[in-house]
Parts: structure tokens; sequence; C-alpha cells
DNA sequence: TGACGTCAAGATCCG
DNA sequence: CGGATCTTGACGTCA
């Protein structure tokens, strides 16, 4: 069983992906952002491998307007050495990556133009996964479209375009349902139509369910008989509701203790779970470490040292408490330790936590620093301190020093990025 | 016609 | 002038 994130970093180094808007993507720039994203990428299943996360989906975005007539590039010739590079670590670290279009793309419109380009668009997706020389495992994940006041031509349309798709789309591409229009009955029922694999997504479900009655684990095991040998292992979106936020609203993180019932329910079954999460691989870390089939309590160290100065700036009596967790060296109390994490940053903010652990912060530059930062620092700690200046202000101080003195440990943690 | 969702680019503001 | 913050863009459907 696999867990990943979907398209980004958060709290990683030099991993942020470029983009231009229509009227700046001329040749040029459109070469250099690629040749860029590949750079990036390539960092992040760098990343990934290191942090042992082999689950993860590929952004969109990686070729700026991919498949748009303004986006002539032959990129995959004139990148192949790098898709090749990048392709090659993938499989050799047993990593499965996937793409997703996203909701505008529609194959079932009734306007041919809208099926041309969502056409056009899966055969661009298809194209990033071959040219990393990747086999059908390797997903292409797609919503059914619009119902457009009858959801059982719209089906039919759905069915009738999936058919004309090239061969190299169709042996990628899974269906997955979506939390208004096509709950997972529907899903199923196009499935056995076009014998595509299909995706559950349970929070799509929860807001869309297709009776009241059937359990979750049901459906997961209806969409586990449309996944053939040659798809790869069953794979589901997992995903929880932001409180106080609309339906279907993704969470900040993922509330381990509600993945690990859910978990539970899973009951071994043998399938690959992609979270929809704010925090991305933070909480791909998170559920990975707390379903370890070999744990060793170096990882929750490793997560400590980049947690400990978030916890520090919101409570020292917590950051206490985590300390004396972890102590016992022949224990793995991996839940408890993340809940506590997320528990400790639901606090507001306190002025007087945060400069404390902006001090302790500074300490790494207070030999090294010149007379101008330690009254940079000092002054900004000041104007914090009669509220003339924003937290994300004084730290942003103390992330150029970081990044000017090299100081990695800092540059590793996730201080800056909360 | 605007909301929806998502992210970064682009524009504007501020000291 | 550089950096922080606000607004726009890109997509298609639906109310």
């Amino acid at each position: 069983m696999s867990i990943g994130y979907a398209c980004l970093t958060v709290g990683v180094r030099n991993a942020e992906f470029k983009n231009c808007i229509l009227k700046n993507a001329t040749p040029k720039r459109l070469y250099e952002l690629i040749g860029h994203n590949l750079i990036i990428l390539d960092r992040i299943i760098d990343y990934n491998i290191a942090n042992n996360i082999r689950l993860f989906r590929i952004s969109s975005d990686l070729i700026p307007f991919g498949s748009s007539p303004v986006n002539q590039l032959p990129w995959h010739k004139d990148f192949s050495e790098q898709f090749h590079r990048i392709g090659t670590k993938i499989k050799s670290s047993g990593m499965r990556v996937s793409m997703h279009p996203g909701q505008y793309t529609v194959l079932n419109s009734p306007d041919e133009g809208v099926v041309r380009r969502a056409v056009e668009d899966l055969e661009y997706h298809e194209r990033v996964l071959s040219s990393l020389d990747l086999d059908g495992t390797h997903k292409i994940v797609l919503h059914i479209g619009g119902v457009y006041n009858d959801k059982k031509a719209s089906s039919a349309r759905f069915i009738f375009h999936y058919e004309q798709l090239s061969e190299r789309v169709k042996k990628r591409l899974v269906i997955e349902n979506d939390d208004r229009s096509y709950n997972i009955a529907d899903l199923l029922a196009i499935s056995r139509a076009v014998n595509a694999p299909v995706i559950f997504d349970n929070l799509h479900h929860w807001i869309n369910p297709a009776d009241h009655e059937t359990p979750e684990m049901d459906w997961i095991d209806e969409c586990a008989l449309t996944w053939k040998p040659e798809d790869g292992r069953q794979k589901i979106h997992y995903s929880q509701q932001e409180p106080s936020k609309k339906p279907g609203s993704h969470s900040e993180t993922v509330r381990i203790r509600e993945f690990m019932e859910f978990s539970h329910d899973l009951n071994g079954r043998c399938l690959d779970i992609m979270l929809e999460v704010k925090d991305k691989n933070l909480s791909a870390l998170k559920c990975i470490n707390c379903t370890s089939r070999e744990p060793s309590i170096r990882v929750l160290e490793a997560e400590w040292s980049k947690y400990k100065y978030v916890v520090l700036e919101r409570s020292p009596q917590d950051y206490q408490t985590i300390r004396e967790l972890l102590k016992d060296k022949s224990g793995y109390p991996a839940v408890q330790f993340y809940e506590l994490l997320e528990e400790v940053l639901l606090y507001p903010e306190m002025k007087g936590n945060a400069i404390n652990a902006a001090q302790h912060v500074w300490a790494y530059f207070k030999d090294v620093a010149s007379d101008k930062e330690r009254a940079g620092f000092f002054g900004r700690i000041e104007k914090y301190q009669q509220s003339e200046i924003s937290l994300k202000l004084l730290k942003n101080y103390l992330h150029q020093l970081a990044v000017k003195y090299q100081r990695d440990y800092l540059l590793d943690s996730y201080y800056f990025a909360f």
C-alpha cells in the first residue's frame, strides 16, 4: 500500500513550479519554464524517494499550456534526456505517479469544441507520462463532466467519446466520482460500458452518495473489481472536510485519528491512497509514518526536528510534552505525536511564545550576524511586540538570514512554512 | 453574469 | 526601489 500527495510540496526548498499567463507564453518563455519545471519535478521526486513516499500526482502545469495551440514546442523531444532521467528514478524507486486534468477538461460536453480540447488535453497528459517512459499503471484521472439536464444522455456521450480516444490514452484513463453530478454508482455503470477502472473518492461520496444504505467499504470493493492486472493496484482518493468551510473543501491537514479509523476499516485491503489535503506532503508523511510496518523512532525524531520550532512558537508546554513523548527510544508513539501536533497547530498566535521561538531561531545567527542584522532583528522583535508588524514579517527576516548564512537545519524545517 | 477551485503571475501599494 | 499584499487569469458548467 502506498500513500501519496498531489502536485506540490510544502516546506521543501527550491521546489516551486513556475507558470505564466497566455499573453506572455512566447516560445522562449515556455522553453525556460519547462526547463525550470523539469528541474523542480526531478527535485520533488528525489524528495519523495528520500522520504519514502511512493505515490505522487504530477501537476498538469508541468508543461505550461501543454495542450494549447500557443505551445507548439516539441518539448518531449527537446527535453527527452530530462524526462528519461526522471522516469528512470520513478521506476527504479518503485514510485507510482498519476496526473489529473481539472474540472475544465470535459469529455461529455455537447459542445464539440470543448470535447476536442478535452481530447487534446488527455493526449497532453498521456505524452507527459509516456515521455517519462512509464507503463499503464501510471494513470490519468478524469471526472465524467456535466449533466446538462439529462444524465443518461450525458453518460452516453461520455461513453461515446471515450471509445473514440486513442489506445494510449485509454490504457491510462481512470474515472472518478464527483461531489455534485456523478456518484459512485453512476461511475460503476459507466465503467461497465467502457471498461475503465474507477477511483473511489471518499469525500465526494460523502457529499454525493449513491444511496444511504451501502457501506463505504462495499463501494470500495465494487471499485476494486474494475482494476485489471495491467492497471496496477486499486487506487482511491482520500480527503477530509475542513470544518466550517463549505462541503467539499479539503482540510488543512489529515486528522490522523480519523484516518486511522478509515485505515482500520480497510482491514488489509491492498490499495494506493492519494491524499487531497492542503498540507500535501506533510500529511502524506504523517499517514505513512502512522501506518508503517517497520516503525522506527528515528523517523519521528526527524519529523520532530522539522516541527519543533513550529510547536515552540505556539506552546512551550507542548514542546516539552512532545520531547518527553519521544524519549522512550523503544517506543513508536506516532499517532499520539501527530495528534499533539494537530492540536498545537490550532492554537491562536501568542506574541510571547512567538518571540521566544524567534529568539531560539536567532541563536543560529547571533555569532555571525552583523551589527546591522542584529539591530534589524531586535528592531523587528520590538515592532512585532508593539503590533506594528506581523509575525510573518518577523519570520521573513529570519528566513533571509537563514538563506544568507545557509542554515540548512532551519531551511529544512517547517518553521517558515507555517 | 458570477460562483465555483486552484495556483501562481501580474499589478499595485507601501515604506 | 524592493518587498508585501491584492487582483487576475485559465478553464467549463450551472444557478
